[in-house]
DNA sequence: CATTAGAGTTGACAATTGTAGCCTGCAGTG
DNA sequence: CACTGCAGGCTACAATTGTCAACTCTAATG
């Protein structure tokens, strides 16, 4: 959950719920090596290690069958937007406006962002 | 800068980084030491830790007197546009847009924020 | 049914981070 | 000028993170 994620999802563990948030269902260990390992390049033990590790932090649950099928606990959403909270917290004093108004102000946003953005606040109420 | 920031400010860190980002000029320990003292509780010892990893880090200089003078080689604004740049590469595929679109859907601003990210996308441009 | 691949568990090890102590030399004070 | 406090530099140590290996036990396969 946005409030109660105790410790943070690292950099490694991000790869991992990356995929996890991709997928309908729940995937046992088989499926996301076979992912991971191509596109990470990494080891059997590292990812059963990042996954271990996820499940110990309460983000992503495990199901038993013949063999454990692992689902994330949070969304993506809810990750990012606690994350971005926290960033907004901790380097804009808190006010989101300011964190946006750095975007615009420092090549963060293309053109056709802002015009983009501009719609979405005409929409927005 | 925002581009070769190589190592990461931790947390710890950041506490120090805004001292001296509040401050004109350039700071000795004694300075430093005496406010995080007292709002953050550390020992002195911590405090020159941090300080020294700072420096290691390239992101504070220290300048020769009687004793050092430390001040930020990077400003705030810049590594708050580097950490937020970094969260939109790693939670909204690198679109800005999609990070605002999750602060505007999700309880991230007030109704007074949105009235003035309109104004200011209406000035924009 | 014996064999084998791989899931799950435990341990490991280096680098980073949070927090802090020790020691030495200098600068300011009496 | 002797004394003392503290800056600077070095060391330390636990927790976390990035990577991975070894071992055990089970399920699928011939």
């Amino acid at each position: 959950m946005s409030e109660n994620l105790a410790s943070k999802i690292t950099d490694s563990e991000l790869e991992v719920m990356k995929l996890l948030w991709r997928t309908e269902d729940a995937l046992p260990v088989t499926v996301i090596r076979e992912k991971l390992q191509e596109s990470k390049g990494w080891e059997p033990a590292t990812i059963k290690t990042l996954i271990s590790r996820l499940v110990s932090k309460g983000v992503v649950r495990q199901e038993k069958r013949n063999v454990y099928y692992y689902s994330p606990v949070i969304t993506e959403k809810e990750y990012s937007s606690w994350a971005t909270k926290d960033l907004i917290t901790r380097l804009y004093n808190g006010k989101a406006r300011d964190l946006i108004a750095s975007l615009v102000n420092s090549e963060g946003l293309s053109q056709d962002d802002i015009a983009e953005l501009r719609d979405m606040f005409k929409v927005e109420e």
